[in-house]
DNA sequence: ATGGTCGCGAGGCGA
C-alpha cells in the first residue's frame, strides 16, 4: 500500500498535473492540501476517471483538504476533535478547512494543512501552536485507546524541525522567520514523543536538497536548491513497522505549472 | 536573463 501527501496549491490550477501524477505513480491514497476551492468547484471527475473515491473539505478559496483513495474511503471526518477555530478582529471564530480524516485500506489517514504562523509575533502563531497541541492530545488519546492503531498524519506541517531542514538557517534567524522557532519545533517534537515516526527522516536523514519538500516560487529557490522540509507523514507505531520505503518526488517541482510543494510518498507492506 | 512567484478573483491578500 502506497500513501502520498501533496500540497498542490490549488487543485483546479493543478488538475492536469495531479491527474498525470496519479496515473504515473500508482498510489493507493493521496492526501491533498490547499485545494483552494469549495465543493461546487472541486474537480470530482478527475478522480472518477481514475477510479478513486474522494472526500473534500473546503468552503472558500482558502485552505481546503481532500483524501483520494482506491482502497476504500470510510468514516470521513472533517476537522479533528476540538480543532481550534480562528477569528481575528472580533470576527466569529471559524474552524478552517485544514483537516480531513478517512479510513482507507485499514489505515486512518489524515490530510492536514497546519496553520502558517505568519510571524513570530503574529496572532496566527499562538493559533498554530494551539492547533498542534490539541491535535497531539487527540493522537495521545487514540494511542491510549488502542496502542496498535494504524494511522498516518500527513500533510503540510509548516515546520522545519531541524536546522538542516532549511537551506540556510542563518537566513531564517536574521530575518526572524517562522517555521524554525523553538516553540514550533517543540510542537512537532511532541508528536514524535507521543510515539509517532517520520519515515522520511529514518530513510533519508539529510541534510541536503534531496529531502526538501517545498521551494518558494520567488528568488529562484528551486534551481538554487534552496528548499525546506516541511511536509511530513507521521505514522503510528503499528503503521511505522510496515514501512518499506519513503521518498520525496522532487521531479514534480520541476517545470512550468508545478506546485511549490513536492509529494511525499510512503510505501507500506 | 539589469529581471526575479503564484493563485484567486478582480484589488489585494495569503503563502
Amino acid at each position: 500500500m502506497k500513501i502520498a501527501t501533496w500540497n498542490v496549491n490549488s487543485l483546479r490550477a493543478r488538475a492536469d498535473r495531479v491527474e498525470a501524477w496519479l496515473e504515473a505513480n500508482d498510489v493507493d491514497v493521496l492526501a491533498i492540501q490547499e485545494t483552494k476551492c469549495k465543493d461546487e468547484n472541486f474537480p470530482w471527475e478527475l478522480f472518477e476517471r481514475l477510479d478513486y473515491e474522494v472526500a473534500h473539505f473546503g468552503f472558500s478559496q482558502w485552505n481546503g483538504v481532500a483524501i483520494a483513495s482506491r482502497v476504500g474511503l470510510d468514516d470521513v471526518q472533517r476537522t479533528f476533535a476540538g480543532q481550534p477555530a480562528f477569528g481575528k478582529g472580533g470576527k466569529d471564530p471559524v474552524q478552517e478547512a485544514r483537516a480531513i480524516g478517512a479510513t482507507c485500506g485499514g489505515v486512518r489517514v489524515w490530510s492536514l494543512y497546519v496553520p502558517n504562523g505568519r510571524g513570530l509575533q503574529d496572532e496566527h502563531m499562538p493559533y498554530k501552536l494551539e492547533w498542534l497541541d490539541v491535535l497531539r492530545q487527540d493522537v495521545e488519546g487514540w494511542l491510549a485507546q488502542d496502542p496498535e492503531a494504524q494511522f498516518a498524519l500527513t500533510g503540510d506541517w509548516n515546520i522545519a524541525p531541524r536546522d538542516e531542514d532549511v537551506w540556510d538557517m542563518q537566513y531564517f534567524l536574521e530575518n526572524n522567520l517562522t517555521h524554525v522557532s523553538a516553540p514550533e519545533r517543540q510542537a512537532f517534537q511532541d508528536f514524535l514523543d507521543a510515539g509517532l515516526t517520520d519515515p522520511m527522516r529514518q530513510r533519508h536523514p539529510g541534510p541536503g536538497p534531496g529531502v526538501y519538500t517545498y521551494w518558494d516560487y520567488t528568488q529562484l529557490r528551486f534551481p538554487k536548491k534552496e528548499g525546506m522540509r516541511i511536509d511530513f507523514q507521521l505514522l503510528s507505531p503499528a503503521l511505522a513497522s510496515r514501512v518499506v520505503d519513503a521518498n520525496v518526488d522532487r521531479e514534480e517541482r520541476k517545470g512550468k505549472g508545478a506546485s511549490d510543494h513536492a509529494p511525499v510518498v510512503v510505501e507500506l507492506s
